[in-house]
DNA sequence: GATCCGTGGCT
DNA sequence: TAGCCAAGGAT
């Protein structure tokens, strides 16, 4: 690993380039205004950053601006209810982010009086704030110059210093480097100008070298090796594993559904009564009736595994009770707020 | 350090 | 199509 560099990229050079080619965000404040004084507003900061960890932006939009709708300070979004928020988090996914979302706001509205710390160390004890989201929040809201290192970054500083060290393994190299570059001054516009260098310029795929800022300080430019860059280290093959969804419905209309353990896949969310997901069907009805096996199955893929779902339908009398879970009446149940992969269960039976 | 954790889009 | 990729964090 590398301890000095030469031929520097100049940040100025990035910083004119965003200038004029920033992306328009719906939680982000543009450089015209930056430099016309306006300030980011921090929960905006830390709602959007939490959201985008491993999401695209054309994803994160609707979610952004249904949840500052609903809750447009960080005290409404800690006074909501649990279940309000993990349905309204429904189908973005990781789900895990939406607890700690929670937990982090409730901290922040009653500890903190409302107010995100500034400083880096201070930002990393926020649950769901991992190094990446502190640095994001410390340089973008606050302009403290913090480097973010992010799959963007990640990207454009291999690139531009030609290294060749796989993934994982150079990430501590890539983050010296990326320090290495990062300005005193500017330090919000400059985090997201290297990271909309990385989504619309230094592109995984084909890279459009010949209109990036940075063009004649790119070392794998000139080696010709951009496209190969960063290098990583291939992922196993994900197994399937088969389960068997329950679809039920009650004469007056209510379906049953069940609350998810609070931690694991899908934790905490709504869902409808599953069996486990194994190496094979197993049959575990959350109540008695006369079940009918329907033909599609529904097929998910998740991070680790693909899933093949099996759907059985029953309609049960108002009088029996389940096995386990709970029935919501029309008017309290919405799919809107089931995970995506029970989204398509429902939809399998209702379209 | 390795594994777990969603989903949608693109090639 | 099968794999890759996306503003990662927790355990």
């Amino acid at each position: 690993m590398r301890t000095s560099i030469e031929n520097k990229p100049n940040p100025n050079k990035l910083l004119d380039w965003y200038d004029y080619n920033a992306r328009e965000m719906p939680w982000r404040i543009g450089p015209k205004k930056r430099l016309s004084g306006v300030r980011p507003n921090p929960y905006h900061v830390w709602l959007s950053e939490i959201m985008l960890q491993q999401t695209t932006v054309a994803s994160v939009k609707p979610y952004f601006t249904k949840f500052t709708t609903k809750w447009p300070t960080i005290f409404d979004l800690a006074n909501a209810k649990d279940e309000e928020v993990m349905g309204a988090w429904a189908g973005l996914g990781y789900y895990a982010r939406a607890r700690n979302l929670l937990k982090c706001a409730r901290l922040i509205a009653k500890e903190k009086s409302g107010k995100f710390p500034q400083a880096f160390d201070a930002l990393l004890k926020l649950p769901g704030v991992g190094p990446y989201t502190a640095s994001a929040i410390a340089s973008i809201a606050y302009d403290i110059p913090e480097t973010v290192v992010d799959g963007n970054v990640e990207r454009v500083i291999s690139r531009i210093f030609d290294v060749h060290t796989e993934l994982p393994k150079a990430k501590k190299e890539l983050s010296f480097l990326a320090k290495q570059l990062t300005p005193k001054i500017r330090s919000g516009d400059y985090a997201q100008a290297i990271m909309d260098l990385g989504a619309t310029i230094c592109k995984p795929k084909v890279p459009s070298c010949d209109i990036c800022p940075w063009e004649n300080h790119c070392d794998s430019r000139k080696a010709g090796t951009s496209k190969y860059l960063p290098r990583k280290v291939k992922k196993t093959k994900k197994q399937v594993r088969y389960g068997i969804a329950y679809f039920v419905e009650r004469v007056d209309g209510a379906i049953l559904t069940e609350i998810r353990q609070p931690n694991g896949l899908l934790g905490g969310m709504l869902s409808l009564p599953s069996s486990a997901w194994g190496d094979s069907f197993r049959d575990d009805p959350p109540i008695d009736g006369d079940w009918e096996i329907k033909d599609a199955i529904v097929k998910h893929t998740f991070t680790h595994f693909y899933l093949n779902l099996k759907v059985m339908h029953v309609t049960v009398e108002l009088e029996q009770t389940p096995k386990r879970g709970q029935f919501l009446k029309p008017d309290e149940f919405d799919p809107n707020n089931l995970p995506t992969v029970m989204r398509k269960v429902w939809q399998s039976i209702k379209y």
